[in-house]
DNA sequence: GGATATTACCTAATATGATTAGGTATGTCA
DNA sequence: TGACATACCTAATCATATTAGGTAATATCC
């Protein structure tokens, strides 16, 4: 009987390739046990059982977005930056479709760390929509407007809810032009 | 040994309580024969296993958003026309998240009645963006971009991803909003 | 009104997966 | 070399989905 020598790292490795190559409900110890030639109650020295794995998943999850949102955004300001982390945010989810998915459903178990987190990535996207001229209350809801897009986007894209034969990223780039456009024609020129 | 008399509709209906009360995914058979006070098995005499039933919490998802969706718009055009439909969307997600969440894993079986109540859907979202001047290539765009600000406001709310103590209405109506003005500004105003 | 067919629900059994309890073999280190 | 920790295991239990086939209530036909 020889070691394989694992870890938390290896399971959660193995539980994403899963999740990206089959959708995250197959995610199953079962599966990854399988993956990784133990049994599944050997997975229990690793992770806190299936929920205690998805919460692994969801963390990893918003780190990498985090990082590649903040990575996309450096050196950038106005229109480009919010055009590069959304365009960021898009490919996060295009290329890690099952870790996207399980960043999804973070907020069920209100883990310290998830929002935490999410805090930083909502943080990310706030400051560079501050540079333009909206009044502070309003802050918020563009903050809301750009993630609705950036997930629905994402969301829909994964779930084949865009049948047409036109470029997805052409549409997306037009949506955040179209919300540019937007902030600047209620907030600049037609004030009042 | 009493007969209860149930059909697809009454087990159909079960699902949907649960679905709403609980989430999509504490949607078992076992959860429903309880709920009728009958055992499992029965159930196959009515829905064609948890498969069969998730494709029916789909299809009769889609056909309520879709009527909804449809009577909202009822006498109004242009910006009205817009927001009323998209506040019908929301309000129809928040109602029954359960059913709406089914709706959303619809294209993984490729079923031709939720493929065409899908496409009933997006050409009411059509019509009423028809009302604005836009190049017909990006009629598909502009279709694109209301259904994911529809569907990121849904979905990241239902998933409680809106933590800031703000009316979500009010974010969404303003989201709506930008879209138009963004639409009108480079369509109209500003051209070229 | 009684024989028969159908319906509506059942029990029994199997499969998959999560989880817990506790065992065994392998490696480390005094 | 022997004690111990580690890494993985088997065995057992529970929950749910599903299939097979049984039984009792109801509807239908003569």
């Amino acid at each position: 009987m020889a070691k394989a020598g694992l870890t938390e790292e290896a399971v959660l490795r193995a539980a994403i390739a899963i999740a990206d190559e089959k959708g995250l409900n197959q995610v199953t110890l079962k599966a990854i046990a399988d993956r990784l030639r133990i049994k599944t109650p050997s997975l229990y020295t690793y992770v806190d059982g299936l929920p205690g794995l998805n919460n692994l998943l969801a963390i990893y999850g918003l780190q990498t977005l985090r990082n590649e949102l903040a990575e996309a955004a450096v050196g950038l300001s106005g229109r480009d930056a919010v055009h590069a982390m959304g365009s960021a945010y898009l490919r996060f989810a295009r290329k890690n479709p099952g870790l996207y998915e399980a960043t999804q459903s973070v907020n069920k178990w209100q883990d310290e760390r998830t929002e935490k987190l999410s805090s930083e990535v909502i943080d990310l996207v706030g400051k560079v929509l501050a540079a333009f001229p909206q009044a502070e209350k309003d802050q918020t809801h563009l903050i809301r407007m750009f993630r609705s897009i950036c997930h629905g986007f994402a969301s829909l894209d994964r779930n084949h809810g865009f049948g047409m034969p036109v470029s997805v990223e052409e549409s997306f780039f037009l949506a955040i032009e179209l919300m540019l456009a937007g902030i600047q024609s209620e907030y600049c020129e037609n004030a009042g």
